[in-house]
DNA sequence: TCCCAGTCAATAGA
DNA sequence: TCTATTGACTGGGA
């Protein structure tokens, strides 16, 4: 058995399990007849969709392992299964995106599936020279993502830019001093560490979002462990401070910010000191959340003192999507904390499908 | 126009 | 050869 038929089987067994799984918590049969692409039954997605909160923290990890046990690769599973770079799966395994959504949308996916199926009917009678790999069980977003405009440009393409190791201090200690730096603060900085403003400018971008993304996993651990928090609510996000962290991935410890002897450009050199600029300015709109001040970081980040106390490692699988008890919406309605427990159920089962079906050997004809 | 989330893809390191 | 990192880019929202 190939790799690819591996990962095929096993997002295949996904889907099937997750659709009876939503109308059958406690049990399911595999052996239903499988839908044609596009067709409207539920797939993970509208599983998913149907969930208003979900600690995709915990099922990124779980996918993480099930993926490393079964020797599958994130090359081929992103691109077999997600339509993603191998580069976008190890981000996304690293750093789970958290999401909140309202289960009734469910509706509005579904007649989006509709639009999909026949948009996919549609090219499919309309193109006579595409010929379609015979896995159907690629979705039409697969097919549109490939003809992007990325991939236009192949050979137009520049040289990648790698930022020396003072280049990068400078430009974090200018962050740390002014997270929003304004256009001329830029240009300063560009001119001193001898690169294209666009270089600076996406370099802030970048480490402004991933650095929001790392507080973003760090509440959702400390609230998958108990916390109370609105952990993994999008909400969250106008709370968040950008400045708040020294370390964009988190594996630079916060200390390796401190100024650094024998780097050329020491804290008055970035071009971020001229201006009056306290701890919290920032220079240009004015627009920006207030507290995207630094100053406000040590609030932001205490949840993430938590110890790491997680059960689900090694332990049985009914246990990995437990909801916590103490979560806002099953605290106010016990109803909801059935309903949540029934969605762990599900999940569960769907990880439990996952495992067999990456062990397995016959491939089965669904999407995932 | 600016910021953001999401993603690609080159590169480094294991 | 694999995964992790990260600069660059796109599209959308305000």
């Amino acid at each position: 058995i190939s790799a690819g038929e591996s990962v095929k089987s096993l997002t295949d067994n996904t889907t099937q399990t997750s659709s009876q799984d939503l109308c059958e918590p406690s049990e399911s049969q595999p052996s239903t007849p499988l839908p044609p692409p596009g067709h409207s039954g539920l797939s993970i997605q509208e599983m998913v969709a149907m969930s208003p909160e979900l600690d995709t923290y915990v099922i990124t990890k779980k996918v993480k392992e099930v993926l490393t046990d079964n020797n599958l690769g994130q090359r081929l599973f992103g691109e077999t299964i997600l339509g993603l770079t191998q580069g976008s799966v190890s981000d996304l395994l690293a750093r789970p995106k958290p999401w909140h959504n309202d289960p009734h949308n469910v509706e509005k996916l579904m007649d989006m599936k509709r639009m999909e199926k026949k948009a996919y009917m549609k090219r499919r009678h309309s193109s006579v020279s595409d010929s379609q790999p015979v896995d159907s069980s690629l979705t039409t977003i697969d097919y549109s993502q490939g003809a992007s405009p990325q991939h236009q440009h192949h050979q137009l393409k520049k040289p990648r830019v790698v930022l020396a190791p003072e280049e990068k201090e400078a430009l974090k200690r200018a962050y740390q001093q002014k997270p929003y730096p304004s256009p001329k603060t830029i240009e300063e900085l560009a001119n001193q560490l001898n690169l294209k403003t666009s270089t600076v400018i996406n370099w802030f971008h970048n480490y402004r979002s991933r650095i929001r993304r790392e507080l973003f996993i760090e509440e959702i651990q400390a609230g998958s462990q108990g916390a109370p928090t609105e952990s993994g609510s999008p909400t969250s996000r106008a709370c968040k401070t950008s400045g708040e962290r020294d370390s964009c991935d988190g594996t630079e410890s916060d200390g390796t910010m401190e100024s650094r002897p024998g780097v050329a450009l020491g804290p008055d050199d970035c071009g971020v000191t001229s201006e009056g600029e306290g701890p919290d300015s920032r220079e240009e709109g004015g627009t920006q959340t207030p507290n995207r001040s630094p100053a406000l970081q040590d609030a932001t980040t205490s949840a993430s003192s938590i110890p790491g106390t997680s059960g689900h490692k090694g332990g049985a699988l009914q246990s990995l999507f437990s909801f916590p008890e103490t979560t806002p919406a099953s605290a106010k309605n016990p109803r909801d904390s059935s309903l949540r427990k029934k969605k762990a159920a599900n999940l569960n089962n769907i990880i439990h499908r996952l495992e067999k079906a990456a062990s397995r050997e016959e491939p089965s004809e669904w999407e995932f």
